[in-house]
DNA sequence: AATATTTTTTAGACTAATCTAAACTTTTAT
DNA sequence: ATAAAAGTTTAGATTAGTCTAAAAAATATT
């Protein structure tokens, strides 16, 4: 069994590997776990000697199918929770992040497969990233950044990459939630921001705030 | 902010102490938390610096009211996790205690007012244990263990005492649940075990079990 | 290609929670 | 009232996770 903090590790060596597809390094993790180099070195061996990663002195970390499968049970456990404190207890979408890191942790594989249920097995969590099942799988549906994307496309919102939180108010403020449909209705060249239909409302946005959106379809 | 480790000891205190009206002695307290009286009488002078517990070196520990205010909000947590897992989830009432274990350190105010108010406000968890509001205040109503009352008596099954997981499983299997009816058909003196009406159906119970059925009205 | 810079690892120390073994109090029994 | 037993505390060690400072390796620069 991993600790709370072996789990959190590992988490991040999934996201920063883009889900195994690349090698992490030393110093993105410790940035990304808000330690030191000195302590992700420590965690990196502990978790290579178990199996969850490879390492190979000075050249990164990568995950390995173990590893991988442990991360998104996390991550399973972390989305299910943000749809419930969403969908049951009226949390705004935004607002779920913090709550959900400390309930991943719960372990009771019996209470997470209830809560699925509970939930009417949810594809995606509240922010519109897939949901894992319960041996791991994940549906992965092509989401484009909005950024990418010239006038007249029309889609459906499907996540949102950033989770800085004022992003995510500001964002909520304009309509913008996964699920809801957007058009571009022009976009000005020399900065790139441009003009979007959001639920029939009209809103401009920046090049930073379109290249967070993530639209599919 | 108190550690996990400090909130399970601060709670086992609570408890031992029955709601902080008697001293808990080192070596009960070890003994509750599964480990050693050295490592209880560490703890002890830990959570005495910070005034949870007053403490006598060798005459055992006293909860303090800032003490008991916060084991009542850990108390609180643990009985709402416990109400939503039966009533939400489908849980048995006999299997929630493990989970709630861990759900019960959960940080979030806002997390535990929107589930108070998803439950509807309930009084009392599926144990029939009341469930202290978001100040701390718990309704008592009187309990007798049923062995102490004669053929004849009916009334409501409050809670059940020792939460030995065959125990619970005995009485799940016989009806026996918070909430239910029940009525004395008879009493044998010799040994006090008898025979009960529970939601119309009659079992024989031994005094070992009786005691441990606590009722109410 | 040699040196400077950046990144990573190692060494040694610190805190929280635990343990064993020894020392010390209190309680019980003779 | 004194010795034995029981209970409690202290001392010193251990493990997980963290840190700083120094050493080592890889990368970049001239």
């Amino acid at each position: 069994m991993l600790s709370l903090t072996e789990e959190n590790y590992l988490k991040a060596i999934y996201h920063l590997s883009d889900g195994g597809s690349k090698a992490v390094l030393t110093n993105e993790l410790a940035e990304a776990m808000n330690t030191k180099a000195a302590s992700a070195t420590d965690m990196i061996k502990k978790l290579a000697a178990k199996e969850f990663i490879s390492y190979e002195k000075y050249y990164g970390v990568n995950i390995t199918s173990k590893g991988k499968a442990e991360a998104l049970m996390v991550i399973r456990k972390h989305r299910l929770w943000e749809t419930f404190l969403v969908e049951k207890l009226g949390f705004n979408w935004d607002e779920v992040h913090e709550v959900a890191e400390q309930l991943e942790h719960i372990n009771s594989s019996r209470l997470i497969e209830k809560l699925d249920e509970f939930l009417g097995y949810p594809k995606v969590d509240p922010h519109g990233d897939p949901i894992p099942d319960s041996k791991g799988k994940i549906k992965v549906q092509p989401q484009i950044p909005l950024d990418q994307l010239k006038k007249g496309y029309h889609g459906k919102i499907a996540a949102v990459k950033d989770s800085d939180s004022n992003l995510l108010k500001y964002l909520d403020k304009i309509g913008a939630k996964p699920g809801t449909k957007i058009k571009i209705l022009g976009k000005e060249e020399y900065d790139d921001s441009m003009e979007v239909l959001i639920d029939d409302h009209r809103v401009f946005i920046s090049k930073e705030v379109s290249q967070n959106i993530l639209v599919s379809e």
